[in-house]
DNA sequence: GCCTCAGATGCAATTGGGTTGCGCGCGTGG
DNA sequence: CCACGCGCGCAACCCAATTGCATCTGAGGC
């Protein structure tokens, strides 16, 4: 249940509660993040944005990466070879699925598509995560 | 069993047996998939050529998407925001698994590691194929 | 409330993987 | 051996992402 729009945003209160400068970028951006139901590219954080805050392309980068070593959101290299970002809404979910669709580049989260938690990995190597993705066809695109 | 070395190379006998035009170029970027044991860049390709044949970067660009299309090849889309082609040897496996070293992109296959078949996506999404990735560090890198 | 400064931002230039346009060259079928 | 259409090489280009640097600012200390 989440208090009913007190002043501070949940963005300003996770950036605050991880000890770190709050400024307006970073509020902005992880507040889209936060109210994104896909995963968003770079450009598509910055169109939205731009109808609340004038942001430089390199400081949404900047703070993309920042959110990304802080661990409140995930960085996935999609087909197309553009980075799409996602909030991580506090759970820590070590592993999910995502689809990815060919033609518009669209990704979104499969919570219901169980990843393997472990791997069986070649001598020496270290994983650190899982990824599951689901290549196809998005609704719209069909 | 492969036979001792006949006078065509296994893949000159694909690009014929696909009723496609043999090139040198286009046998020379087969071959060399065909002989790595991982995962390789444009560039590494481009490398191993170098000593044998010299080739332009475009065509083995093109070359190599013209083996996706064929399907006597795979893209993977990188950490690092490169493409990694492999050779699919013969076997049309649908679904396996890779290694991506978070450190030096280094993608091998994980044969191992099983699949899922097929999962559940929200209605009107059409999955084409799925794949798993364990992101991690490899042997040479730790 | 004001000062200070480490750290964040904005701007401009750069990098680098990948793509495109086009004329020439060559593999293949006749 | 010839003709033709596809593949090749060259050069120019595109664009996401990165880097360098000067300026600005959030937040703690006084």
């Amino acid at each position: 249940m989440p208090a009913p729009r007190s002043r501070s945003s949940a963005a300003e209160r996770a950036i605050r509660a991880a000890g770190e400068r709050l400024t307006a970028p970073r509020a902005a951006v992880l507040e889209t993040l936060l109210a994104a139901r896909q995963a968003l590219t770079h450009h598509e954080i910055e169109q939205a944005l731009a109808t609340r805050l004038a942001v430089d392309r390199v400081t949404v980068y900047r703070v993309l990466d920042w959110l990304v070593s802080l661990g409140l959101a995930h960085r996935l290299a999609g087909e197309d070879r553009t980075w799409r970002f996602l909030a991580t809404h506090g759970e820590a979910h070590a592993a999910h699925a995502h689809f990815m669709c060919s033609r518009c580049g669209r990704t979104v989260c499969l919570d219901e598509v169980a990843v393997p938690p472990a791997v069986k990995v070649p001598r020496g190597f270290e994983p650190s995560h899982v990824e599951l993705n689901v290549k196809g066809v998005c609704a719209t695109c069909r």
